[in-house]
DNA sequence: ATGAAAGCGCTAACAT
DNA sequence: ATGTTAGCGCTTTCAT
């Protein structure tokens, strides 16, 4: 075991007392400089750390956020949340904080591991993903007063004010990838997506339509909703294509949906389209989120600042977290940051 | 803010002291049944949890399990360290541990970080990954005495017994792979790894010369070293192919690589290959560790049971952290498990 | 600018 | 079986 060194010893050492050393500390201005240095250099020589524990019991700050782990659900989306998450605990280290991770099943049994961890581990802030629409989690801690931020918008009606957060901005993706599309030549570019509803997916769809719209093109009847696996999306492209023969390029929601979109574009079935005004020329077909398996298969896609994201969550929280203004009087005018994402542009257009 | 909730309130409440309510929670076998019950009772009406860092104080142990997570290197086999984590922080949850994460660069700086840590936050273990040969860091907490498991074999000479670990056996995983390729008639069946000198990889490498033996293959000449990149193992595929046209089946140490040999398998300069003496079986490959990469493209990979790898090392540093044993006691005789991965069987092979 | 005293919530030792 | 005392390491008054 390290063994421990206090505050009392590095008070010893420099000769001055356990609270001159605290004062170095946390309030080094009122310190007179010759003691402030003495100070810190027997801190460097003892290797003096400050315990965490004893500090939060007096403070009440345990220099903890807490983030949920998801299980990987699809397996090729999830690794956005795992570099987000890495991204997290660089940023939180050299703002002062460390990352605590726990998973949870469902809304309801994340909120009972919020009460959990409150009360045990007290974690200064929160840091949640995959918000939804009236998301119970944002409401609970909202209504206790914790301080968070989420990564995502609250895509809920009145709630978009009332807490920080950092998001992507998907339309502004989907509009850029389709353009990219338009300006190689297409004009019939279809877009694979998930059922309305979901604030993600509704977002990325209306960026498809607008830039559709900015070069004149009716959308109707170009587009197709699925849940997210990549035998879905090779349905849904197989199914537009054969209603559209015309159909020469595709925008997908998901690297899911797009691995499948492309599975469907290179299948023998399309032999057909060889004999095409474009014969050399097969369906383009881009993704989003710039997972590992994109970069594997050639799958041009729309990458997340994801790095970025987590700084600000991290800029936001600590924001709150060290500023004057409690957690609620924040919420008054909280902080909002919407990233661009960027194409990365491969093989598949 | 969770409104405290102290070990006095539930005291007073339940008309007992405080000492009762910490023996209660603490060692209960010592309290009247009747009065267990109440105390219980006021527990759960109270909402009351102990708090973590008074707890700490007095008995040092902080309840957190500290790991490291990676940024995503590959991108491909990044993913593994990710679910492995997910279980991580179920099985610790379950134990009554949470996951505290760190990033580090090298081991040097994770051997700073363990300083830091011990210093602040006082992890009361570590799981430590990608252990190698002379890994500093487990020389560094066998020393001073911290308890760890590390997921991965010490590969080093005579390390091997000094601390408990968990790993996944990989050539037993390869010498399945080459097994279930021998028994669908292939016989030149080569091998794609990495360069000599990494434990995980020679050892992979050493199980699909097992199974050859076992077939009376000889292997010489039907392997190729190259690093963990697509475009690699891609090139060495082709480079193995080139030479040897007889190689029908490819056992790669990793779905990186293996992704590569699929890209050089099904490549029009094998076109030749369809005038072979078994023109509709394209050459098979296998991958490792099942990655959604593997799964988006049908390779055939080995899966490495990484919850229940994770759930062991839990309980191995728990029996550290529990035990009567110390962690230096323990290092007498540390438990090791060694699992078995399984083929995950797709179009690939 | 520096020092002394008090106490955060808990539990290990020692009474009763 | 239950209660009392003390103190973990730190920071926040308050005094010097």
């Amino acid at each position: 075991m390290a063994d421990k060194v206090t505050i009392a010893d590095v008070a010893r050492v420099a000769g001055v007392s356990r609270q001159t050393v605290s004062n170095v500390l946390n309030t080094p201005d009122v310190v007179r400089e010759e003691t402030r240095r003495r100070v810190l250099d027997v801190v460097g020589e003892l290797g003096y750390r400050v315990n965490r524990a004893a500090r939060q019991m007096r403070t009440g700050r345990s220099q903890l956020i807490a983030i949920r782990i998801d299980p990987d659900r699809d397996g090729i989306n999830g690794s956005v949340l795992d570099r987000f998450l890495h991204g997290l605990t660089d940023s939180a280290a050299r703002a002062g904080y460390r990352v605590l991770l726990y998973t949870a099943d469902d809304d309801r049994s994340e909120v009972a591991t919020f009460e959990d961890l409150l009360g045990a581990y007290e974690p200064d802030g929160f840091v949640l993903t995959g918000t939804h629409h009236r998301d119970p989690r944002a409401s609970w801690l909202l209504d206790k007063g914790v301080p968070f931020v989420t990564f995502g918008r609250p895509w809920g009606e009145e709630a978009t004010t009332r807490h920080p957060w950092v998001d992507v901005d998907g339309s502004a993706g989907t509009a850029a990838a389709t353009r990219h599309l338009l300006d190689a030549g297409h004009t019939h570019i279809g877009f694979l997506g998930w059922p309305a509803g979901s604030g993600v997916g509704d977002d990325r769809r209306a960026g498809w339509v607008r830039a559709l719209a900015g070069a004149g093109v009716d959308p109707t009847g170009l587009s197709r909703a699925t849940s997210d696996a990549v035998a879905d999306g090779e349905a849904a492209a197989r199914d537009l294509i054969d209603s559209d023969p015309g159909v020469t390029a595709l925008v997908c929601v998901s690297d899911s949906l797009a691995v499948g979109a492309l599975h469907a574009a290179r299948s023998p079935g399309l032999a057909w389209r060889e004999e095409d005004t474009r014969p050399d020329l097969p369906i383009a077909v881009i993704g989003f989120d710039d997972t590992p398996v994109a970069k594997a298969v050639g799958l041009t896609s729309l990458s997340q600042p994801l790095k970025e994201a987590a700084a600000n969550c991290v800029t936001l929280l600590a924001r709150i977290l060290e500023g004057t203004e409690t957690a609620r009087a924040s919420a008054a005018s909280p902080a909002h940051v919407l990233l661009e994402p960027s194409l990365v542009i491969r093989q598949s257009a």
